[in-house]
DNA sequence: ATGAAAGCGCTAACAT
DNA sequence: ATGTTAGCGCTTTCAT
């Protein structure tokens, strides 16, 4: 166990001052060529290595960038540290993971803890019951202080910051109409409730794309999913909404979900009904993740692209830290969706 | 934009040493009453929050632990980091997360640049890549370093670190007389190549069962699915090689896959053949993932416990770095699987 | 060409 | 009860 060396170690052993070690290894010229030669030959034997915490104190920077997601388990939000990971790794700096599981307690003592000297700038998606909430003086006050943030997906308009999202209301839009194009003219939405911003934006490009049709929206038609910690009994009560439509013998002909869980219900329920999916129902979700390439049918998606928004967010955010663009001004960039066609279309 | 304020200034401010202001925050009780009243009233006021980089320089500790996986958007190892963050973020630690993306160049470039003051200390399950090469240098040099190590799921053997592993062999085996047990006598096997661990071990355990049960193993039931950086491409082989098979009239009555994408190759083909999942050919797979539980039918897994090897892993390496156990006393951790039945047997 | 010294923010042993 | 000082590892300005 030979413990790492340090600059001031080397000088001792070679007789030389600290400072001599330090510019030689940075190759300056104010140092005489065989001293040079010397310490970095000596600095190479010993596995020298600089002290990162050391620099991050001197330079009041980190290299590090903190990421607040609400869920890991999740395909888009993996996806999406993907694509900040590998813009990050290519332009030096590391990614720091923490999880707010959706609550807003958490998301507040994550920021906190990152804030103070860990990190040079946040990318943060809101968890849920922060938008609900409505309170988001944890991310007003990171931003005062004057440390970078890039929202992504789950954003608050009136927080002036960088933001990457999706075009939500322009992909359900497409999705609903693809159906529609397909002649399908009875469309359930499985979609959720409206604080949440995306699933909002998803109902409105729904309603968007009817309006454009001229079909008249049915509100039988549209189940807001209520949220559920527990996911079993999130989809347990949506399957049981579905059943009772079709009890009701309200009829539709496809569906639009919101994600790929409610999908994965719906498709449940159909098989239970021995309703043919694509033949009696198509089918069309958000997220274009493992389910959707997995099932059977497999299923036609609308995808966010989901590396990208990773990537973009970290491109915005990585361009602030190194000062190429001022504070003050705020990008949004909007990612556009694409729907992938599969078997249930 | 009012920057984060320092001991110094609040020193200045209050006209008091820095030590005094300190040991006020710290509520030493060196220091009077009313000083500490007044010094602690203002840091509140000023919402000071002390700096983490200068207290990691002076305590040699980053309450950071690294962590090193091959993939992100993959269930088994998001789950593993979300046990890690659980049990990291109550013991008060941060998790930084880096992807070596299967590649051997990859890992030891980010667990050299991680290494140097970032962290405390390392959790990492092996690159596909490293674990071919069998070059286990930069992970050996860690160790020497004195920052301990972890390993998960891919581990190798003669690295002297706490490890966590799953029970592949018995797992294996458990799922292997599970079929055997439902009448099933010709089990194929969709397993990797052997030097992945892993795979090598649930190859033994599938083996170790039938032995016990008294059946020959039969080569032609054992596919060893040729590793590839593309994905689409590597399900298209297997799935040709299981329709090799039925092509060949070689019988099966079950299959054992020792994951889940190989399972959903596999209910493909037998889609296709018209073949029925379980009447005709039981499934079972290693991975309780998503496409399990919604995959119709519904998949019988061998579930690792992912989040539970998350936890186990943090826990032994939190354990280290408090000095809780010697450093060269090593555990390995023995995670046990179980059987989650579903449809398809 | 080389070195001394200050400073990044904080702690703690050691004065006063 | 309060302050001074050294030091964590490094960079950088300012001597020499």
């Amino acid at each position: 166990m030979k413990k790492r060396i340090t600059l001031k170690e080397i000088a001792n052993e070679l007789n030389v001052s600290i400072s001599t070690v330090s510019k030689s290894l940075k190759n300056s010229p104010e140092i005489g060529e065989d001293t040079r030669q010397k310490i970095i030959a000596f600095a190479k034997a010993h596995n020298y290595r600089p002290n990162n915490i050391a620099l991050s104190l001197k330079n009041r920077k980190t290299k590090t960038i903190g990421v607040i997601i609400p869920e890991i388990v999740h395909y888009f939000f993996s996806n999406v540290i993907n694509g900040i990971e590998k813009f990050a790794n290519q332009s030096g700096y590391n990614v720091i993971i923490a999880v707010s599981n959706e609550s807003f307690e958490k998301e507040v003592l994550n920021m906190e803890t990152l804030a103070n000297g860990h990190i040079d700038g946040f990318i943060v998606s809101i968890a849920k019951e922060t938008l609900k909430k409505q309170d988001f003086h944890h991310i007003q006050e990171t931003i005062d202080l004057g440390m970078p943030v890039v929202l992504f997906d789950r954003v608050f308009n009136d927080l002036k910051c960088d933001k990457v999202i999706v075009d939500d209301k322009g992909g359900a839009e497409a999705a609903t109409t693809f159906l529609i194009e397909k002649g399908r003219k009875n469309i359930l939405l499985l979609t959720t409730q409206d604080y949440i911003s995306v699933g909002n934006l998803r109902t409105q490009g729904y309603l968007e794309a009817l309006k454009k049709q001229h079909i008249i929206a049915d509100n039988n038609l549209i189940i807001k999913v209520i949220d559920n910690k527990n996911s079993e009994q999130e989809m347990f009560d949506l399957e049981w909404q579905i059943e009772n439509l079709l009890d009701q013998e309200i009829h539709f002909d496809g569906i639009f979900a919101v994600n790929e869980i409610y999908a994965a219900s719906a498709m449940k329920v159909m098989r239970k009904r021995k309703l043919n999916i694509p033949k009696d129902i198509a089918l069309i979700c958000f997220t274009d993740g493992v389910i959707s390439r997995y099932s059977f049918p497999s299923l036609t998606t609308v995808s966010q692209h989901a590396e990208e928004i990773g990537e973009s967010s970290a491109e915005l955010l990585i361009n602030k830290l190194k000062d190429q663009y001022p504070v003050e001004e705020n990008f949004t960039k909007i990612i556009k969706c694409s729907i992938i066609e599969r078997e249930s279309t």
